[in-house]
DNA sequence: ATTATTATATACCTATTGGTATATTTTTAT
DNA sequence: ATAAAAATATACCAATAGGTATATAATAAT
């Protein structure tokens, strides 16, 4: 059974996470994350040690929600090759998606972290490598079961995937446009068939 | 002859702006430029209106900065399709380069302005349309010489390029490894040989 | 050199910042 | 239902925030 805190926790995050997300750790001020929730500094300093732990626990918890959402989206099929089009096909409608975060967490507190807050940066740094190395194994996978060619660098594109996703992530929310997730989307794609494939 | 205001003006700019662009506009504090010049909030004030006005100058006086370092780096060729060449080569170097201005001034300031300060992203959007614009201008151009395909879409192309090299930045820089921006210049060079030209 | 003007420094303002000690209320286990 | 424990609210703190009125100093024109 869960206890009252764990509930209150997980409720702050909840409600924290899009607010440190949208507008960045120095630019969230206490008197924003007790409107938002509706509690007293009380019951946030009772069940967050400081707000730099509740901005690195709120990072991790919107992290979490994402990749179990492109986990979920991936796992229509099995095939390597098939996982890699689902990878792409989820950032077709990331837009959309990630204003319910608040935004892109890794792009935001990437951004926002960097020469600013060292813990945090590091969470995301591990994201980071995380994703990539998941990326990573699935291209190992095509390439074992003959999907993909054994010519190519499996990390080496797992990379450049990422970074065109990232830049389009940018793109995207700076001119406000998808265009820019739909052409990468397609582009990967494209790489894959025509650069990755036999 | 220059004024002392104007003087006063320039070399707050120029201590300011790489401190904006790092820490973004809400974690810089009227402190941390008076200390960085070494001047009293009197003197800042008697020049610039307020610190969204100095934030929006220091923006554009680092931007100015850039544009002309592209610029130069691509007078090296009067051909369009050296010049794009030259472009993505300017940025093999960027991360060594862009630390001086302290980051990516469309990166930090595109990610740190969105939600938070209408004024200033409004600013980035205009740097990123001008930069499209120049590139789009400039693949039009090699296909009037005939070095380029007249089959594909300049703009479509030149946002594609902005896309993958704002993505490399973004990881060159968070993950503090430049394999991305050296990996993004050999894919839009290779992008321009095989996709681009005849 | 003196004056008028411009630029900078000083001292101060109110509001807000993150954080804490303590009082009060709410849960939980008996 | 009651007592012990846990969770939340209240009231407060010193420090800092951006900004301003005014005094002082430096510059520019006569």
């Amino acid at each position: 059974m869960l206890t009252k805190a764990e509930i209150t926790s997980q409720y702050i995050l909840d409600t924290v996470a899009p607010i440190f997300n949208q507008n960045g750790y120095a630019a969230t001020s206490l008197k924003d994350i007790t409107e938002a929730t509706g509690l007293t500094k009380g019951a946030i300093y009772g069940n967050f040690e400081n707000k730099e732990r509740l901005a690195i626990e709120a990072f991790r918890f919107t992290v979490k929600k994402l990749l179990m959402e492109i986990s979920k989206h991936m796992s229509q099929s099995d095939s390597p090759k098939q996982k890699l089009f689902l990878l792409s096909d989820f950032y077709r409608n990331y837009y959309d998606y990630s204003k319910r975060l608040g935004g892109c967490p890794i792009l935001n507190i990437g951004v926002d972290a960097n020469n600013q807050n060292a813990l945090l940066l590091k969470k995301v740094r591990q994201v980071i490598e995380k994703i990539q190395d998941k990326i990573a194994a699935l291209i190992e996978d095509g390439i074992e079961v003959r999907e993909l060619s054994s010519e190519i660098n499996a990390m080496h594109y797992a990379k450049r995937i990422d970074s065109m996703l990232q830049g389009a992530i940018f793109m995207t929310y700076t001119m406000n446009d998808d265009f820019y997730l739909k052409d990468s989307a397609d582009q990967i794609d494209q790489m894959i068939i025509e650069e990755m494939s036999y």
